[in-house]
DNA sequence: CATGAATGAGTCTTCATTCAT
DNA sequence: GATGAATGAAGACTCATTCAT
């Protein structure tokens, strides 16, 4: 493989996916058409199907693509952190900074990525599981350590925090964005830590 | 306005909502022709536009006729019950019992209802500043009552609690609902209610 | 045929008529819907099917009545008159000045009468033949008078002077009529008595 | 720009200008659907888009097309003419020719273009615009050689013309085209230029 | 590898007309 | 006669995808 195309080659395919996340993010899934994604990446229409199947498939490669480095950083940096609730805090913040240092990728996640149920069973939910795994993990090392207790369903609980950070995620966006996602990661912390009761 | 006619309209306009609710949550929004509904409610294509102005008023009406039947039930409930913590239990077990009888409505509300943003600002999230309030009132009074911390922000508590409450709706809905969503009330109001410490 | 009932008939039957000609002339016959002439004449869509056949015998009606009572009159005026010259002017001046002082009704004789071949072969040019034979009949009178010169073939300088009063019209119609119509009458009858020669 | 390329692209925008007009003659603007035309072209139905902006894009281009050329013609022809008298009869006798020798064209110009006061204002009164030039023009050269009488409104005599040409040639369209249109220049010279009076 | 012209399947919506009341 | 709710046929246009160059 010579280095220099294939330099070339990921900087097309980079192209495109950083155009389709752009489109998509603006425009919506469906308002975007293809044209206009290899207009923006500066390539030609059919061009694109050399790089991906179609569509739906530049939609679940932005997914992918992303989600795997998010968990290739997140374990590296986990893995030098000592204490679950370290960890945990530090899953929370990069959650939240990630998709917050990425507006138009964050629309993407939150709202366009969830279409239709056929694509989420195919694509986001079956990729979240790694995600899922992480977090789990987590609450298990602490339950082991004590600080967190004994008789929680530690997968169970992996949902709700998940789904606490999903909601400030869609929360954010459909803000118009006009706040600082990660201001929000204490009060998630406490919340998710404390819960309501006094 | 005679009885009769207002009733068989009412029918019509049932039919034809009911007729949506299966073949979106059966093949989702975009798949769903104007047709099939039509044929599935028994009435002319053109008799669903006597109705609704047209597919997306379809979409947002079948929301906001089930968000306004269940606040208005909700409230008449809640209404009934002494005791904020008692009142957060019925409306979690509400809102879980709701989308767990209603399947293919849920689908619709999980999924179909969120497929883009600009849907998303105008209607689901608009309408559910509402029920986002009866929640809040019901922390509000809790703290009044000393059982619901002093210092919690009440409106970042509802948000997560809906978060919650939807990851599990969500969740159930890619299971292919194969367990009952009103299951997971206990853990939910336990996890909400205490959090992970120990 | 009691008179009640036959006036109050041809009340109805006149208000779709000024509706239609309303509105075919403001928004043109196709963009005219049935249901805005019902509405505009203050009956019910349906009703309007007990008066006319259908849309085009509306477009059909609106033209066979208005040129019906026009040859009445002008026949009767003209039978007042002597002089092929004099009874010329005065069909030309009542050509434009009815034309003139029916500006929504010009437009639909105009333009909108004129929107297929076979229209105008079933409709407007067949009704046209009385109205050319009475202006062939004063040039015929004026050759025989000897105002008018002997060789001219009486049927084909019909047509010439219908040409040149309906592109008067046609004009003023495309002017959005911001001058009288009838204002040409003078230019109009000089350039078909005289013509260009010196 | 490859010649191959460009010929073939030509090409096949002739064919689906050549198929307009023929579909739009024999059946009218409304009754001709856009597959009609493409198939007729023998190309795709989203083809007719890649080279029109739609159906009335179609329309007024057959218009602009055909009349540029005509002018064009038209122009090129009266330079070599000496008179004005001379250059007013090639004018007629192109006109006629022109339309008599493209009986569908002719049927689409007489008829199918006038089909709404707004599509006569945008396109094909606008275009005549130069054409009226043409003539009125040659009418004031005629004035000032002196074959033609000094006082006329040469303007105003131009729309007398043109009235009486455009009635002709509605006149042959409707007439089923039964007779050859350029027979009748004669006539219309003698009466453009003398008129009725003896 | 890249191009971009060509393809053609796919569908929401309109509205003239009908007819049961 | 009058109503107006219901009908359902009809079609322009879009755009993801292909493939000859």
């Amino acid at each position: 493989m010579p280095p220099r195309n294939a330099q070339e080659r990921e900087d097309k395919r980079s192209r495109i996916l950083e155009a389709a996340i752009q489109a998509f993010s603006r425009n919506g899934y469906h308002a975007t058409r293809m044209s206009d994604i290899a207009k923006a990446a500066d390539v030609a229409d059919g061009t694109v199907y050399l790089y991906f199947a179609g569509k739906e498939e530049l939609l679940s490669t932005i997914f992918e693509d992303r989600m795997r480095r998010f968990l290739q950083v997140g374990r590296a940096e986990l893995a030098r952190i000592d204490g679950a609730l370290a960890k945990l805090r530090r899953v929370v913040e990069l959650h939240l900074e990630d998709l917050g240092h990425n507006p138009e990728l964050t629309t993407v996640f939150q709202i366009e990525l969830r279409h239709s149920s056929r694509f989420m069973e195919l694509y986001s939910r079956g990729q979240l599981r790694d995600y899922f795994q992480l977090i789990a993990e987590i609450l298990e090392e602490g339950q082991r350590e004590g600080e967190i207790r004994a008789g929680l369903d530690t997968w169970f609980a992996t949902k709700c925090i998940f789904g606490i950070l999903d909601e400030a995620a869609t929360n954010w966006v459909l803000s118009r964005k006009n706040y600082r996602l990660h201001t929000v990661v204490p009060q998630i912390l406490d919340f998710v830590m404390n819960g309501l009761a006094s």
